[in-house]
DNA sequence: CCTTCTAGTGGAAGGGCTTCCACAAATTTA
DNA sequence: TAAATTTGTGGAAGCCCTTCCACTAGAAGG
C-alpha cells in the first residue's frame, strides 16, 4: 500500500536506479533530477522499505543489546547513551533482557545468526565460549560491556582503581581505622575492589586488620545486596569500641543496608563512621551516599561508537577500555562540602 | 554465506516450496519429507532470513516500544512483561527512548512509516494529533501504556480508586486526622489521586480540611519529586499540633522526601505520622514505605498481548483496560504487619 | 568534424523468502 | 476398471530494494 520506488519513478519520469540513487546519495545524479525525485517522493510520503533494502545490501542498520533484567539499575543509563549514537548511525536498537543466564543461549541463537542484526551489544554477563567461537568465526561485531573476553571488544570500569581513590578520599579525612565492606569474593568486582583498598592503605602505611574486612558469602547477587550490607554492617557494630571510624562499602546497595543497621543500632553517619560506597546507583543520591559513579551514559555512547568502528572494519585490533571512576563526595563521607578543592583531587 | 532455502532444498532434494512449508508450519508436508528437511538445516544451522521473510510476508515480526527515557523507573519492569510475551510470539522488541516530548515525532516518523514494525506501544506520552491520525488511518496497530486516547487501545492505572484503597487504609487504622501530600494537579493522576482521597474520606464522614490538602506548584516532572516531598512535608510539620496523624502522599518519591522532611525534624515515622505512598518504586521496598503497587510486569504482558490482538483483528474494537493497584503493607503505615488478613481486606 | 571522455541515466539481476498455481501420484468412489 | 478426489510437491512470480552493466548525449580534445 505505501508507495514504492517504482512509483516514484514513474511520476518523477526517471528509472528506479536513479530514484535509489537520490535516497542512497550517490554522486551522480543530475541536481534537477534529485530535487524532482525528492519533491514526489515527498508528496507521496515515500520511505524506503527498511527490509527490503537490508536484503539487497545485506545490513540491517539495527543493533541487538543483550542486558540482565536481573539486575535492573544502571542499564537504562547506558541505554540512553547507545541510543543517542545509534539514532546518530540511523540505526535501530533491538532490546533482549535476560532474567536468567541461561536464556542468553536462547537469544544468541534466536536473533544474531538470523542475520537480523548487524552487531551486538553484550552487558554484564560472561559470553558462552560455544557462541564466542561462532562469533569470532562468523565475524559478527560483539562489543562487551561491563563485561571481558580476550577477542572482543570490552568496556570495563576500573574496579581497583574506584576502589584505591575511595579508600585514599577516607584516609585523607584523616581516618585510620578504615574497614572494608565487601561482596562476595567469588565476582569479580569484589576481588578488584578489595585490591585497591589494600593499595591504598598499604601505600598510607596502614596495617591491614583481617576483621575490618568482611566479605559476604550470599551466592545471590554475589552479595551486591541490601541485605549483606545490614548483616555485615551488624557484624561490624558488634565489635564495640574497635569497630572502624570510616567504611569502604563495595555497593551502594549495600551501603543502604550498613545504613539501616547504623541507624537500627542508634549510631550516626557520619559522626560515628563515615562510609563511601560504590556505583552511584539513583538512591545514592537521595540518601546523600558518598560514592564511585561509573559513567554510564559516556560508557553506552562509547560502546555504540566502538561497534560501528568493528562493524567498519572488521580486521582491526580488538581494544579494551577501562573507565574510572569518579568521586561523588556526598554526606555519608562527612567531607566538608564547602570545599571543592578537596574534592577535585580525588577526581583526577 | 549463511545457509539458504535453496541449499536445503539441494541437500535435501526437494522444492524450494517445500523447505518453506516445514519452516511455517504447514500441514500438507510428508512427515518423512518434513523429518529430511529438518535434518538437512539442523546439520547446516540454517535459520531463515528474517528479513527476506518480512519482505515476503509483509510483516516483520517486530514491536517498537517508545519509552520516556527521563522518568526511568518503571519501565524496565514493564518491558520485562512486553518481552516475556513478545518472546512467547516470536517477536522482537526495538526499543526508542525520548529524552523530551519532542523527540517523539522524530521516532514516530522514523521508524513506523518505514514500515518496519507491525505495532507499536506508546508510554506515559500524550500521541500527538498528527500522528494519531496518521495511524488510525494507515491502520498501524497502537497500544497506549499509562496513557490515554479515545481511538487507541489503552492500559492504564485506576489512580482514584487506588488513592481511595490508600485512604482507607489509614481510616481503617484508626485515624481521623488525615492529609494528603499531593503533585502538580496540572497532571492527571494527581487529580484522580486527590479525587480518590476525597472519596475515601466522604464515605467515613470525615470533613476535609483545606489546610491538610497540599499539593506541589511545581513544573518540574508535575512535582512527583522528592524536593517536593521535602517542602511540602515541611509545610505540614509547621502546622504543629494540628498537623495530621497520617497522610496519603501522591507518590513513592515525594514519600521519600517526606521521609527526610520528618527525620531531619525529629519526628518518627509511623509512630509521630504514618504514611501510605504510591508506585511501588524500588526504593519503597528498601525504605520500608507503605504503597500502592502497580502491577508493571502484568500491564507489560497485556499491553503485548493486546497488541497483537490488534495486529490479527485491526477492525475489532478498541479497549481501554484499567488496572487496581494493590496495597503494599509496609513499615510507615503503623499497620500491624502480623495481622495479613487486614491487609488483604483492602486489596481486594 | 570526428573521436574520446565524462556525467547521467535506465533497468536487469539478485538478495532470500512466501504463496499460489500446476501437476503427479496415491487413494477413494462409483 | 475408470473417474474423481485427495495428498504432496515443484517452482515461477512477487515482495522492494541495491548494484552493476550498458547506453546516450553532451563536452572536451585533436
Amino acid at each position: 500500500m505505501p508507495p514504492t520506488i517504482y512509483d516514484i519513478a514513474k511520476q518523477a519520469k526517471v528509472g528506479i536506479g536513479t530514484v535509489s540513487r537520490v535516497f542512497n546519495n550517490h554522486p551522480s545524479v543530475a541536481e534537477a533530477t534529485r530535487s524532482r525525485v525528492l519533491k514526489v517522493a515527498a508528496r507521496l510520503n515515500y520511505q524506503p522499505h527498511p527490509y527490503a533494502r537490508g536484503l539487497a545490501r545485506n545490513r540491517t542498520n539495527s543493533v541487538l543489546a543483550i542486558i540482565p533484567f536481573f539486575t535492573t539499575f544502571f542499564f537504562l543509563e547506558i541505554l540512553q547513551g547507545v541510543q543517542a549514537k545509534l539514532g546518530q548511525l540511523d540505526c535501530d536498537l533491538i532490546l533482549y533482557g535476560v532474567n536468567h543466564p541461561d536464556q542468553v543461549e536462547a537469544s544468541l541463537r534466536h536473533n544474531a545468526l538470523r542475520s537480523r542484526v548487524d552487531g551486538i551489544l553484550f552487558f554484564s554477563m560472561s559470553m558462552p565460549d560455544a557462541f564466542a567461537d561462532q562469533y569470532l568465526q562468523h565475524k559478527i561485531p560483539v562489543v562487551l560491556v561491563d563485561a571481558f573476553h580476550q577477542n572482543f571488544d570490552s568496556l570495563s570500569v576500573e574496579n581497583q582503581q574506584g576502589a584505591y581513590i575511595a579508600t585514599k578520599h577516607l584516609i585523607s579525612l584523616g581516618h585510620t581505622r578504615i574497614g572494608m565492606l565487601n561482596a562476595n569474593l567469588e565476582s569479580v568486582p569484589a576481588r578488584e575492589r578489595l585490591k585497591g583498598f589494600q593499595k591504598a592503605m598499604r601505600e598510607a602505611k596502614i596495617a591491614l586488620e583481617p576483621r575490618l574486612i568482611r566479605k559476604s558469602t550470599s551466592a545471590r547477587l554475589d552479595g551486591f545486596t541490601r541485605e549483606s550490607g545490614y548483616e555485615l554492617m551488624k557484624e561490624f557494630i558488634a565489635l564495640g569500641k574497635s569497630m572502624p571510624t570510616a567504611m569502604f562499602i563495595s555497593s551502594d546497595i549495600q551501603a543502604m543496608g550498613a545504613l539501616a543497621a547504623l541507624t537500627e543500632t542508634g549510631l550516626r553517619c557520619p559522626e560515628d563512621v563515615s562510609l563511601v560506597g560504590f556505583d552511584d546507583i539513583e538512591i545514592a543520591g537521595h540518601l546523600g551516599i558518598t560514592t564511585m559513579r561509573q559513567p554510564m551514559y559516556e560508557m553506552g555512547v562509547l560502546a555504540a561508537e566502538i561497534l560501528a568502528k568493528r562493524m567498519q572494519h572488521p580486521q582491526s585490533e580488538v581494544t579494551h577500555t577501562k573507565f574510572v571512576p569518579k568521586l561523588i563526595v556526598r554526606k555519608t563521607c562527612g567531607a566538608d562540602l564547602s570545599q571543592p578543592a578537596l574534592v577535585a583531587e580525588h577526581v583526577a
